[in-house]
DNA sequence: AACATAGTTGCCTAG
DNA sequence: ACTAGGCAACTATGT
């Protein structure tokens, strides 16, 4: 009996592109007698990851455009999008389509491990072929574990080292001439709906959520949903998805050797736009509409030839890669725990305001946090919306949110302002931010870079404090990037653009903005604007988040302590030290902290649980798995009962100082 | 073992 | 306009 040609689905995900695609390659290898590209339209997208319309908008760019190049190489073809979750409709699929093989890139990322194992399980139960190939960083982040001997990778030197054992990073694949023809498309089968529940995306819709309302979408022909159809506004940044743009701009900085050559991080300017100083590649990276495999050489083919003095590792554009894959191995190892504190062996637990609240039946973040007080709630809320009344971070957040990019310093700045340089307030919070507005939202890197810049992992310098005034100094004296962003400012004196406060009243007349208030106001009487007074004394506050990040520094604990999650870890802090660490004796220190700065704590939430729910603390062993496989939906199930252990999955791994 | 040095990206003042 | 050193002080790594 002659074997029959293989039958194969190709299952594109975070790698749309059909340039240096090993796993595509992989699936044209076997010669398949046919070849479907299928997107599966992941409910844990669409409800549980936080997306704003412009990432979503980027995500239909990057899908239509791959559609497009798959008809252009074979016209019966295109990308098939079909509107199920993978883990219930892959194995119909396998049946209707007499599916052999489905081929996909490997991603690392916790949640979709989970997916994927689900997946090829079913696979292996319906006699279907599993080819899984890497194609998302320069090293398999398992591999670079391993090298790492098994630890995160915490540095860019254990990453060099590392990636060292692993040989060179492996070549670019050219894209496939042609693709085989797809086969019979129907879809006789029901189609599951998946359950919104939670649903953190209902904010960002202002029209019904249509995107399950048929399997091959509205019109049957498997096409890219449009905005409306997800019930989404218009996206607002200007910036867009797809492999074909993506080449486009990877040539264009390639072609410039001396940019390409001498580009160093720390000395791009992150005031610049239109154009902005860095290469604006990493939402590429991030859907695989550019790989990194390819930036790499070709970048490293200009450092071969170019003669002039060039930057190196890590300032230059292969460290920036190198610290992706840092981060890409940190999280491997450490699964759901390495994107919150709590079970996380390797962050720093300290103390913020605004906690994560966490799920005891899994040990997860849930998405929603403890108000400890309502002054670090109000600060959270105007730091998201861009009305903190420091021009700098306002303007950088609205950029934000309207563009869905900021220059990496820029992320410096807020992150750092929000966290251990000014709110004192968990850097939790400010990811969920940068998840839901960030086009190139990756969560291996958002994660890792919010505990670089809060210093609760990965870097320590707490002493060294962006100041939202000095540092964009440094390359925008004249504050264009503020007039820009904040129009509303854009009349005032160069001496004054970063902080209006400090302008005569006759001054804010005269360039038709005065300052006052709080944020809620922008417009008052004459058409005279309104910009907010900024809501604290920076270097008042700079000061004491310093003093409360070195107390904790020594109170030393990590995440897995199980002190972080018995809430036992309130009697190592003393009552002077900032963040909600009075616990029982919270009415004895209502201005402690030697700043004269009275302390507001609210009475509902100030001496309450912290990060774990307290009725859940005697919390004993339970099995040794806690990987959150049912965070969609069930969140709630069992409350006080079946609750697994916050610490110990990574026991004994790190010498506790 | 004790100590020195480096670590992608701080700020301020004096010269 | 630019640089050097002080500021107060973290961890990881290497000798």
């Amino acid at each position: 009996m002659a074997p029959s040609k293989p039958r194969v689905i190709y299952w594109f995900r975070t790698d749309l592109r059909l340039h240096d695609s090993p796993a595509l390659k992989a699936a044209l290898d076997l010669k398949p007698e046919c070849l479907y590209p299928v997107w599966c339209w992941d409910p844990h997208y669409v409800y549980r990851a936080r997306v704003g319309p412009n990432r979503w908008q980027y995500l239909l760019d990057c899908q239509s455009d791959l559609s497009a190049s798959i008809t252009k190489l074979n016209p019966k073809s295109k990308l098939f999008l079909i509107r199920e979750a993978p883990q219930t409709l892959l194995a119909k699929l396998f049946k209707a389509w007499k599916i052999t093989h489905i081929v996909f890139e490997k991603d690392t990322d916790a949640y979709a491990r989970d997916r994927d194992e689900n997946v090829v399980s079913q696979a292996k139960g319906a006699g279907v072929e599993v080819i899984i190939k890497m194609g998302r960083t320069l090293y398999d982040p398992d591999e670079l574990v391993r090298a790492n001997g098994g630890r995160p990778t915490m540095s860019i030197t254990q990453v060099q080292k590392a990636g060292e054992k692993l040989g060179e990073v492996a070549k670019p694949i050219p894209a496939p001439k042609f693709l085989p023809d797809p086969g019979d498309t129907s879809l006789d089968f029901e189609h599951t709906q998946p359950s919104p529940n939670p649903d953190f995306n209902n904010i960002q819709r202002d029209e019904d959520d249509q995107s399950y309302n048929a399997l091959a979408g509205p019109k049957g022909d498997f096409a890219v949903p449009t905005m409306a159809e997800l019930g989404l506004k218009p996206a607002s940044s200007q910036h867009r998805g797809g492999e074909t743009i993506a080449l486009k701009m990877l040539d264009e900085i390639i072609s410039n050797t001396q940019y390409t050559a001498t580009f160093s991080k720390p000395d791009t300017a992150p005031t610049a736009f239109a154009p902005q100083a860095t290469t604006l590649l990493s939402p590429h990276h991030h859907f695989g509409s550019l790989s990194v495999r390819l930036l790499y050489w070709r970048v490293m083919d200009v450092l071969a030839s170019y003669k002039g003095k060039q930057s190196t590792i890590p300032t230059n554009l292969i460290g920036q890669l190198l610290f992706r894959d840092m981060y890409f191995g940190a999280q491997a190892p450490l699964g759901y725990c390495f994107a919150q504190t709590v079970g996380n062996s390797h962050c720093r637990f300290i103390p913020w305001h605004l906690p994560s609240k966490i799920d005891p039946s899994n040990g997860l973040i849930t998405g929603d946090h403890h108000i400890d007080t309502p002054e670090a709630e109000t600060w959270f809320q105007r730091w998201k919306w861009g009305k903190t009344g420091f021009p700098w971070i306002d303007a950088l957040m609205r950029q934000l949110r309207y563009e869905g990019w900021i220059h990496h310093l820029g992320r410096h700045a807020v992150a750092c302002f929000l966290t251990r340089g000014g709110c004192y307030i968990d850097w939790e919070r400010g990811a969920e931010v940068f998840e839901e507005w960030l086009i190139d939202h990756e969560v291996a890197c958002n994660t890792g870079n919010w505990q670089w810049l809060s210093c609760t992992a990965f870097y320590s310098q707490f002493y060294r404090c962006y100041s939202p005034i000095a540092f964009p100094k440094k390359t925008d004296a004249k504050g264009e990037f503020v007039r820009h962003f904040c129009p509303e400012l854009k009349d005032y004196p160069d001496k004054y653009i970063y902080e209006p406060w400090k302008a005569p009243i006759a001054d804010q007349k005269k360039a038709g903005c005065l300052i006052k208030g709080d944020g809620d106001d922008t417009e008052g009487e004459g058409g005279m604007k309104i910009y907010p007074k900024p809501m604290f004394d920076f270097n008042a506050r700079r000061t004491i988040c310093i003093d409360a990040i070195k107390n904790a520094y020594h109170v030393n604990l990590y995440g897995d302590n199980p002190k972080v999650k018995d809430g036992t870890w309130r009697e190592l802090f003393s009552d002077s030290a900032e963040g909600p660490t009075e616990g029982k004796s919270a009415k004895d220190a209502s201005s402690a902290n030697g700043n004269g700065e009275a302390k507001v704590k609210s009475g509902e939430e100030a001496s309450g649980d912290m990060g774990v729910d307290q009725d859940e603390d005697e919390a004993a062993e339970v099995g040794g798995e806690t990987r959150g496989g049912d965070r969609q939906g069930k969140r709630k199930r069992g409350k006080g009962k079946g609750q697994e252990t916050l610490d110990g999955h990574f026991g004994g791994k790190r010498a506790k100082r």
